[in-house]
DNA sequence: TGGTAATTTGATTGTATAATCAAATTACTA
DNA sequence: TAGTAATTTGATTATACAATCAAATTACCA
């Protein structure tokens, strides 16, 4: 249908404006004027295509998730031992968060702030249904090491998983240009002394 | 002075209104109203004690980040040795995650929101003058062992201490509760193989 | 080409907000 | 005790916002 194409092609145009406007100016101070005035189009248009503000912001947050697991995902299939793949998933996560800057704010800005209809904040979720794409895919590669006798350490999945974000996140906060070291590769260094 | 004294319960009074307000409802949600009815005073006196809103905020952070810094730091000094201070570091940190978890929740909420004059988030700010003291504790107690030949493995300090910061934040985002294992032990177990 | 449905506008409505301030109350001092 | 200064109130002001909707415009099909 040609309509179809004309509703996503604008649906995204809304939502490239709602990640631009929350990096220019962050959550609080978003606003649908503000967002319209940078997609160039009205306010009303935007209650058109989303219901309300909450449903685009979750809109948003969905195209921002997948973009980014889909960025590392791809780097990380084809590779063939869980330490390439672990390597590649690391990069790939550190990589992400320096060319597509905008995103990451954008992302930041949504998890910290939005909240479900019943007032949680996202953040304070604990993925139940086990939704974290990146956390499972992480976790896989650890135990597919583990089955293979490529890491021979003992160690809990879990809690590697968990320190790797942790590790990945925070240099999301740090300016890593101005840094004299090179973060993603002693990051994979210390890992590797830790599980191999 | 009496008024002093006053003037100081009752900005503490405030401060606390503010940090129970922001842990129920959010900081986007988060009004001089809503704390004015938390600390049963009327909106005028917030006016009166504090020059605005976000000076409310900013006396509210650095509340928060001295109670922090003390707690741990109460727990590392008195270790002998750095070994037994990372370890102390550690535990401290995480516990007092567990058992401060409305200051937790407020501390999150302010820094991935309140923006300086300037427009600036606090999370983008590079600590450009090295005003994080956990972190400034962090890399002593790393530079320490290496010093006194504790830690013997080869290692860059500030990107440990980044991982430790990092492998700390996330657990404060997981209900540890709901685990397990002991993240608190894991941590440390995985640290040691990377740095002894 | 004409007509219907989809898309888009922008003015309007109701609500919440931060900050101000005159007036009331309380604390302190001489 | 009287008078002055500090503290506190709550109504008011100005501003920003999300959501709605009648009207205008555009796209599509027969």
């Amino acid at each position: 249908m040609a309509e179809s194409f004309i509703v996503e092609a604008r649906r995204e145009q809304i939502i490239n404006a709602c990640i631009d406007t929350l990096e220019e100016v962050g959550y609080v101070k978003v606003s649908l004027t503000k967002i319209a005035r940078k997609a160039k189009i009205s306010t009303g248009l935007i209650s058109y295509h989303f219901s309300d503000k909450a449903d685009l912001i979750n809109h948003t947050l969905i195209y921002l998730l997948s973009n980014q697991l889909d960025y590392i995902s791809e780097r990380v299939v084809g590779k063939n031992t869980a330490t390439e793949q672990l390597q590649a998933f690391i990069e790939a996560s550190i990589i992400y968060q320096e060319t597509h800057y905008k995103n990451n704010i954008a992302l930041i800005e949504i998890i910290f702030n939005a909240q479900t209809s019943d007032e949680t904040p996202y953040y304070r979720i604990t993925d139940e249904e086990e939704e974290d794409h990146l956390y499972m895919l992480l976790k896989d590669i650890l135990l597919e090491g583990k089955n293979k006798q490529e890491f021979t350490q003992v160690f809990n999945a879990d809690a590697v998983a968990t320190i790797i974000q942790g590790a990945i996140s925070e240099s999301m906060l740090k300016d890593l240009s101005k840094v004299d070291y090179n973060y993603s590769h002693e990051l994979i260094k210390m890992l590797m002394s830790m599980i191999k």
